[in-house]
DNA sequence: CACCATTACATCGCACACGATACAATCATG
DNA sequence: CATGATTGTATCGTGTGCGATGTAATGGTG
């Protein structure tokens, strides 16, 4: 993806801007999961299980549609997930007693005891990528609003 | 994700920033894609199709790998894709004569009109999404910086 | 020219993503 | 309290992503 010329069209350069914008986006995106695997997979985790865990071990217990607003992952994607963190043993899932509807997931031990062997990966991760620790906090600051703004758009 | 709380550790507090970059661009990335949605599904198009598309209208004819080292994507990912666009009718797939192992890609005369039909939508997108200009371009400039450190960093 | 390494693409297997739909449990309304 | 709407998960089908591997064509070496 070459930078693309400036054109005549105002207008169109505007286009050309924001067409631009989607594809960093989902490149980078890919490219960052890419580099976490090699870590988690010593662990027998994939990159979108490890943002589920994450969730689980500040939030636990609580339902598949809590991890769903979280995440923003829906329960077509979410529940064969859950069902692999099952059968591996790092977590329960139970219907709520209250509300048959409800499907509640637990951490068990071996779940909760995960979360120390995963606390070396963000620093390990950050010392691979060697990026200036201030432009990523820019980064993520402009990131959190525009996923926050997304959000307000895609549900509206 | 909600932002975490400060600790007493200088170090976890890098690794949670750290930890918190990988997501935003993940879930943001997602959001993005499935606004294009609607605007893609009308021509038969999926989003990694698209962006194999607009490469294809400023590049073709070109190979394969080609396409691979814009869009960050291998053979394994584009070789159904591309199958997928050849049969629908916007491309054609053709051995190189001088050299068999490569795979020219060409844009048919659908694949070429189908362009102009697809003029309008970063604009769409854009009033759609009513995100700030400023903070748009600012977000790509990042973003690319971004995505061409993580390049040298994975094929390092 | 033989032979091995490299290259370019294809195939396989698995795990997401997600629109569409199904289904059971709960809620809301009369 | 009946009953239709809503909610929370699950299932299905299609299309990516990507590590691992296969395979044929090309290139480099002696």
């Amino acid at each position: 993806m070459e930078p693309l010329p400036p054109t005549a069209h105002p207008a169109t350069d505007l286009l050309r801007l924001e067409q631009q914008l989607c594809f960093p986006l989902y490149a980078a995106s890919r490219l960052l999961t890419r580099l976490y695997q090699p870590l988690l997979e010593p662990l027998g985790l994939t990159y979108p299980q490890y943002i589920v865990l994450m969730i689980l071990w500040e939030h636990a217990p609580c339902s598949v549609s809590d991890i769903g607003a979280q995440a923003q992952l829906a329960s077509n994607t979410l529940t064969p997930l859950l069902k692999r963190l099952e059968q591996i043993g790092w977590i329960e899932r139970r219907r709520d007693a209250h509300d048959e509807r409800i499907v509640n997931i637990a951490l068990t031990d071996a779940g909760l005891a995960l979360k120390s062997q995963c606390e070396q990966i963000p620093m390990q991760l950050f010392t691979r990528i060697g990026y200036p620790l201030d432009e990523m906090q820019a980064l993520k600051t402009q990131l959190d609003r525009l996923l926050n703004h997304l959000q307000s758009v895609v549900s509206a």
